[in-house]
DNA sequence: TTAAATTTTTAGTTTTAACTAAAATAAATA
DNA sequence: TATTTATTTTAGTTAAAACTAAAAATTTAA
């Protein structure tokens, strides 16, 4: 249906358009794909054609509803296939999803709707995510950014923004991970650092820690 | 390490290579690979500069050590998927070819340990195909074609030669199946068809079928 | 509101892996 | 052995997806 390189832009503009609500500009996808700006364009003309986004000169990309559909069969094939690597095959959070990439592309119908049942349609993946089914549609979860919380404040932590795995592997060595609760002890003014009670344990975070933390209060 | 092309060569080149002792010829390559003789030419070139295959124009070719380290680790995988969507994603033995064909190139050494862990270690896949260890080993089973025995001789179904769905399909809907005991009740020499006990049943099949099915005796 | 800086697009190349057509070599046959 | 036939290779193209360099459009700033 679509080479590698079209699945792979049309996931690109699917996650840059979350934040803006304008479209999608030309630098932004290269520094995304880790390629030229000239490259993008020839790809955005062929993507346009093949009306899997709406497109016209200088003005930025969007994807079309066929183009949000695409990138939503993606996106859930890359969760599901990070849920079984960790649940079925002892991989660790920070470890998935160099390989989950490559499995997001194989092309079978009938493999997905199986692996979804064998992992009981799980509803995120190890990170959080939500994981859209079969239909496309996916709950968003009413999540917050840990550094938007104040002191005194609570919740639990329900994902990660940042899913590399240096990341992941500083929370996995605080004992940090889903599912525990947060409370916020004190907040630093000047450099936005928080100290935290996580379970039992007390921790002091900096920013970049909390910014890519998600909480559900 | 290798393109998705160059490892379909290479495996290609393994299978070709089983039969006769001699070199692969570019004709059968194409054929196998449902290309022009000028394009394997090609891609054998390149296979040879990277030290895969060893090439001497006009000569046909062969796997060097490496080159068939590599096809026994793109077979394993291959294998160990099949085992993997058949006993657990409930697919019968004639869907899984075509997945395994894309799944086998997924590039993670820890993602197959693990999966050959995760499956206890299978010795042969759903068509009774041998599936090399880690270090590219496996058994070579001592079985013969079944059009080979004779009247009166007994044996145990311990593969198929023609994996094709069709195949399969034809094999399911007559009851037969690996492991199944197959007893020669008659052969007929003019078109060498036989009538086979099949553990309780009666069958008669044609050559397309005897010639196609492994038998331990 | 021009001029400078930035972003985006165009034009022309490169690489990979295919292709066609023609030439070269090897094998088969008269 | 000479000639015909079949196989294999070479030479030159094509398409996808990247690239560089330069031109065009847009945005920012003087």
């Amino acid at each position: 249906m679509f080479s590698l390189s079209e699945e792979n832009y049309i996931k690109a503009i699917f996650h840059l358009q979350k934040h803006p609500q304008s479209g999608v500009s030309t630098n932004a996808l290269a520094e995304e794909m880790q390629t030229k700006a000239s490259s993008v364009t020839d790809m955005i003309k062929k993507l346009s054609e093949k009306k899997l986004v709406i497109y016209k000169k200088y003005q930025g990309v969007y994807l079309s509803e066929t183009g949000r559909e695409t990138a939503l069969k993606i996106i859930r094939k890359h969760r599901l296939w990070e849920v079984f690597l960790v649940e079925k095959l002892d991989f660790s959070w920070d470890e998935v999803h160099e390989v989950a990439e490559e499995l997001e592309h194989i092309k079978s119908e009938k493999l997905i709707l199986e692996l979804d049942k064998f992992l009981n349609y799980p509803k995120r993946d190890p990170h959080g995510d939500p994981i859209p089914d079969a239909k496309g549609n996916f709950q968003v979860a009413n999540k917050i950014l840990l550094s938007d919380l104040s002191i005194g404040e609570k919740g639990t932590l329900v994902g990660v923004k940042d899913s590399s795995s240096e990341f992941l592997k500083y929370l996995d060595k605080n004992n940090i991970a889903l599912g525990k609760s947060i409370e916020i002890l004190d907040k630093e003014d000047f450099d936005g650092s928080m100290l935290l009670k996580i379970e039992d344990q007390t921790l002091r975070v900096s920013t970049m820690v909390t910014i890519n933390i998600y909480i559900k209060v």
